[in-house]
DNA sequence: CTTGATGCTCTAGTGACTAGAGGTCCTACA
DNA sequence: TGTAGGACCTCTAGTCACTAGAGCATCAAG
């Protein structure tokens, strides 16, 4: 039996966090002591590290809630899940490809900028017109 | 003289959105007419347009306040701005290569399955144990 | 003069937590 | 057995950058 900051040190996940997740019925209400404190077991170990590990590749807790709710049915329905993760891949790329393109514009504006303490700073003018934009981001 | 909506037309920035913007200080408080409805003039579509082309790289409205009030004091300071442009470039690289390590686990977890309804969904034992994992990222 | 789009303020909700107040409980040590 | 201090409890409110909706007022075109 582990007590919910074990549970913590275990995972990674903060004391709160944990909290919250249990409210919101991400996680299952574990079991108390006489004292109201909140005991989980082996079971409740595995949750956590699955949404920990899911969060850390970018799933959202609703799609963690759609993967666990399969999790464990008779006859796991794995197209479901394979089509989430389908999706998450797909969406981390188009924010790769993205924050790529921001990088590329980010730089060409950082290096107008001799660092001069004149009146007209070249950063500012360029984050204030579009026009002399290289790309088409937003 | 622009009403909110055209304000919001020209710069694709919503109507309520604009209007946060002034509630939190970002945006000057325009006039009004006789109905009480804002009116814009140039200044307010260029600070809006700045804010708009900022936002879509990646600043902060935190960031954005902080380049605004140094933008038209006499003799900017360019290096601050040149500061927090190059925090955000750098920002921006590391959640790329934060994405880019998620992106690979991610393809390796989307092909272990073959789509199969069998009880042992691969993907979500792949999820569930982070020993399987190729990577460390979290 | 009417109609429908646009505008106004205000409140509340989103996601995924985080912070703090004010109290209770558990554990280790003397 | 007493006590100190850390861990735990609930509850409320705040974060960021908006978004949605209610219930009205105003404006512009026909």
């Amino acid at each position: 039996m582990f007590s919910i900051g074990q549970l913590s040190k275990a995972t990674g996940v903060k004391v709160p966090t944990i909290r919250y997740y249990e409210e919101i019925g991400l996680l299952p209400q574990p079991g108390r002591n006489a004292g109201n404190q909140r005991r989980y077991g082996q079971d409740g170990m595995d949750a956590l590290g699955f949404i920990k590990h899911a969060r850390d590749l970018g799933f959202s807790l609703e799609d963690i809630k759609v993967m666990m709710s399969i999790e464990g049915q008779l006859g796991e329905d794995c197209s479901e899940v394979h089509r989430i993760a389908e999706a998450q891949l797909s969406a981390v790329r188009a924010r790769i490809a993205r924050l790529e393109r921001l990088a590329g514009e980010l730089e060409r504006i950082t290096h107008l900028c001799g660092h001069g303490q004149g009146g007209d700073c070249k950063v500012l003018s360029a984050l204030g017109d579009h026009a002399q934009c290289g790309s088409d981001h937003g």
